[in-house]
DNA sequence: CAGCTGATATTGTGCAACAATCATACGAAA
DNA sequence: TTTCGTATGATTGTTGCACAATATCAGCTG
């Protein structure tokens, strides 16, 4: 086993606070960083940054009133998320995907989701009552009754993906499936849109809820994949 | 369309070099902050880092000879990559995986590495010709046949996966993957260990090889999931 | 018009200071 | 003795600035 390594001690210095500090004028929670990947994605999603735009790291800096630092964690995080791409003395900007590039993502996305829907049919389908399920399952009832109030925005397409993912109950499909689903909401509101399509996505919705609360895992991977297809088409 | 947003002029100063500065004493190649990637990942891979192991934001700076915002950055790569764990005013360490963490890692995975073979034996079988998979293919028939000289080392199993998902074509798959196969591949090495089962890899890998340069699709598919499960059942 | 050259913008890195928080040891009270 | 508050040190989060390295682009020259 390997010792923790550690830092030699340092020899501290008086604690004297002096002006011109932080002060903790934050406006909000915690960590910076957080706040600029925040208004990255947000943004993205929102239509106020477009895939292909450029980030200046000047630009977020006096706009979000942080400084270079977390701005450049923020980045490398979108970065490791996929979300932007950044090259050497370049800076960063939003990613695009080409037409053949997306398919290529729901291609590769696919698999994934049928897992997720039917692990999530089948938690339904053995401990349905357990209470760590029925809040989720009771969200998931309004995607399938088409709730009114459940305005289509990105942030229910984001939910409804994470509910299914939170019903599978498999730990680990969290820090896998978000990865990229960043560019699939933008695919499914921004670029490439068609018209009439928003219907699609509530119908695709309430018949993936509809399968995956009756517990029926063959018939909510065939409502995935339909989904998928639909998805796939509209880009074509 | 949004307009691309810019900062603000600034007054140039003159550029007068003065001493002490950075004047490029890097001892390789680019970004800096790929350095202290590169040593966390290889430090993982080899042992020299563990599970659950504190990362000192110190240590490094004075090891790597980086300062704080370059192994900043990589820590926020890291952990986007799901590699380390983050807490606030707590600092990173490298992230460790229960079995029950493993076991649904290797669940999750399992649609994706079944993707990834079918579409690279996909890709052998229509065109094996072509100049673009002709070298990956002849790397992967090292695997397939056993070649000496190919020690099954962490790099060359994180080498076979690359092959794979190259020969796939699928330009999204290597920004989905990679991302948490750094544990995988730390489960095939150190934790979990049982005697006498690197061979086992060697024969799966020759296995999903064969199939995969036969181009056929099922076996390939068959092999991964073997594959799999006996990754799974070496956990359990 | 091609190719060079310099100005400019922007990123990459270092350094140092401080604020915020965590962790631990220590000592007082129960 | 145990428990709890507090001092203390260690470490991270953030700022600010200076400078280096490089890409971009306009203008100049042949």
């Amino acid at each position: 086993m390997v010792p923790p390594l550690r830092a030699k001690k340092k020899s501290t210095v008086l604690r004297i606070p002096k002006p011109g500090a932080k002060l903790n004028v934050d406006d909000s929670e915690g960590p910076s960083s957080d706040r600029v990947v925040e208004y990255v994605t947000s943004g993205l999603l929102a239509g106020r940054l477009v895939p292909g735009q450029r980030l200046i790291e000047a630009d977020l800096t006096l706009s979000l009133r942080v400084s270079r630092g977390p701005v450049r964690e923020a980045f490398r995080r979108l970065d490791a998320l996929g979300i932007i791409v950044g090259t050497m003395h370049r800076g960063a900007c939003i990613r695009s995907l080409s037409r053949s590039e997306a398919i290529e993502l729901l291609v590769a996305l696919e698999p994934l989701e049928i897992l997720i829907v039917r692990s999530a049919a089948r938690q339904i389908a053995s401990r349905s009552q357990a209470s760590d399920v029925s809040p989720y399952a009771d969200e998931l009832r309004r995607y399938r009754d088409k709730d009114r109030g459940l305005e289509i925005t990105p942030d229910r397409r984001k939910r409804f993906t994470d509910l299914l993912i939170a019903l599978s109950g498999n730990s680990q499909l969290p820090s896998i499936y978000p990865t990229m689903r960043l560019h699939v909401l933008r695919l499914q509101t921004n670029s490439f849109e068609v018209p009439g399509s928003p219907r699609i996505n509530i119908e695709d919705y309430a018949e993936i809820a509809r399968a995956v609360l009756r517990g029926d895992e063959d018939q909510a991977e065939r409502a995935m994949t339909r989904h998928n297809q639909r998805m796939q088409e509209r880009i074509k």
